[in-house]
DNA sequence: ATGAAAGCGCTAACAA
DNA sequence: TTGTTAGCGCTTTCAT
């Protein structure tokens, strides 16, 4: 099983070395008697291609570079999962980048991955400078946020309809009869977090509310601590709005172990994301559904369309998150 | 910020494109003032060496193959994160395959992951055959098997002390002065399950007990569904031991909220990993902590000191996962 | 210490 | 359709 090469495949088959490259190339051309031998060679042989070689030359690695912050929030496993099989399917495989949410560190990982000469790049949880997509577009590598937006870049996004999501939050929250309603909201540097707050800041404006609003930066610590400053203010909320579910969950444990209070009783949440955790009994979390499936399929396609034709558009892909009502949050009023 | 060759630098640098290479090729031998010249044209002309071409000489890729089965427990993706950093550090990348645990994904997965020419490999999550592994072995390429063990295999491996910690688990549970223990397993197709149980039973025969198992199969609705049977059943448990967090969140959500059981009043619950989530105030579960950082720590060198010498023989690495007491049991009997 | 030259294993023009 | 030829960008002998 050592290296074996086409041209040994070539000798045993009784053809040119090119002969073989050609069987092995998808959409080259060669003779039903020819592809026969090589196979039959190269199958005796143990011969695969070299996917180095062909990198090199062809100048595609069949590779996309995954450029993730933290997998603590279950949201992003559960995607790096189905992204991984997703494009494992198409023949494409993730390089991981990990990288501290930095201007120094991304930069240094976006160097890095322009050396493996990655044909694509997936980012999420990971914000973006516009020159840093600059440089990217400038090596001729097509890049897709995940779960982050951009406006006016030249880059593609897939994101759910997070305005829309927030909106709807805040509108259900309405219709559940709440008076004092709050956000912690998903960090602002991103769309994503200031999307789902405008969107929540619309519906309650839309009856003349104003709510209390804490950013809770997308962790846990942040959260909770926001939940109690909310609670022991001159104005405690009787629902909030937690910017994803992974900040729910903590706030969900502060409110009912630290302060002893009720879910929804006495405190309604709503979250957003709708991981799997979301729906264990422990939590039973009423959110706003970010379809996984959806996103990653349409992120695979916008990368792989803008990798087979680099001069096709980037795409900037919304898709609606839907409410699922669980136990976080009360019956809607009739 | 086009393609800049190792050609180019020289002719800025006014040198031969071999000291070039020699600059950027650790371990060459260049005048400082070579290494001065070339390296202020790379710097200019933004040069960094091609990894693809460099590594079809080598035959080092720099890239490290994560084999992973699935995300869904917390502490895969915690530990793919920490690899992933760890391996950064030392100039490597993971490059993703997911795998379903059947036989002949694995094998097509091994097929795709030496067409890369990884430098090595990581198992996680999943099991390898022995032919699998004398095949990477043929290659030439080391393998660490993540938090499953094999034993006599020609790979490295790296888990916890499961045996001992099995054991610690359940004699913690007889000091608390429990009387009826049973034991929701991990997969009986892994070391890992495998040892942890046989370490429970030892401990529970030493006082003449015979526990009841189920095999949880690392699946939560599988492991919900023992739950189930065994409060059914005619000798229901006063504690239970689950093979790892991830199965014992899905019991305690079945014990708690279709059962209506109180945890640890009714059943007290240890589970095994210390996830995160572990942590978190709605389930804080009593658990044997496999040390994540460590683990990483031996998985890397372990890797990295047999891709440097492929002579050195495989290791067997253990590791004590200490109890670490919550709230899902009480407090031993004095 | 340096340059010239020979490939690594493959794909892609080019002829035939 | 096929074989021949020329590289992809780099590392690594081998002389100098």
């Amino acid at each position: 099983m050592e290296k074996v090469t086409s041209l040994q495949v070539a000798e045993r088959a009784g053809v040119s070395q090119s002969a073989v490259s050609r069987v092995f190339t998808p959409g080259a051309s060669a003779s039903a008697k020819t592809i026969q031998k090589v196979r039959k060679a190269a199958q005796e042989l143990g011969y695969r291609p070299n996917m180095m070689a062909r990198a090199m030359i062809t100048g595609k690695s069949r590779m996309i570079a995954l450029v993730v912050a933290y997998l603590d929030n279950q949201f992003y496993p559960h995607a790096l999962e189905r992204l991984s099989n997703a494009l494992q399917e198409q023949g494409y495989h993730i390089l991981v980048f990990t990288a501290a949410n930095s201007r120094a560190d991304i930069e240094e990982v976006m160097q890095q991955l322009l050396d493996y000469q990655v044909d694509g790049i997936i980012t999420a949880s990971v914000a973006m400078t516009n020159d840093l997509t600059d440089r990217c577009n400038a090596a001729g590598i097509p890049v897709v946020m995940f779960n982050r937006g951009q406006d006016g870049a030249d880059v593609s996004s897939v994101t759910s309809a997070n305005v829309k999501g927030g909106r709807e939050a805040g509108q259900f929250l309405l219709d559940c009869g709440h008076k004092t309603i709050a956000h912690i909201s998903g960090w602002q540097g991103s769309s994503t977090g200031r999307d789902r707050q405008k969107g929540f800041c619309d519906a309650l404006a839309k009856v003349g509310m104003t709510p209390q609003i804490i950013d809770g930066m997308y962790r846990r610590e942040v959260a909770a601590e926001a939940a109690e400053t909310l609670m022991a203010g001159p104005n405690p909320p009787d629902a909030i709005f937690v910017g994803n579910d992974h900040m729910a969950f903590a706030v969900m444990d502060t409110l009912r172990s630290k302060l002893g209070l009720r879910v929804p009783e006495d405190v309604a949440i709503i979250g957003y994301d709708d991981v799997p955790l979301a729906a264990w009994a422990a939590y039973d979390l009423t959110t706003m559904r970010q379809p996984l499936n959806r996103m990653v399929d349409a992120t695979v396609e916008a990368l792989l369309t803008r990798i087979e034709d680099p001069a096709s558009p980037p795409r900037h892909i919304e898709i609606d998150s839907p409410l699922i009502r669980r136990g976080s949050t009360k019956e809607p009023m009739t």
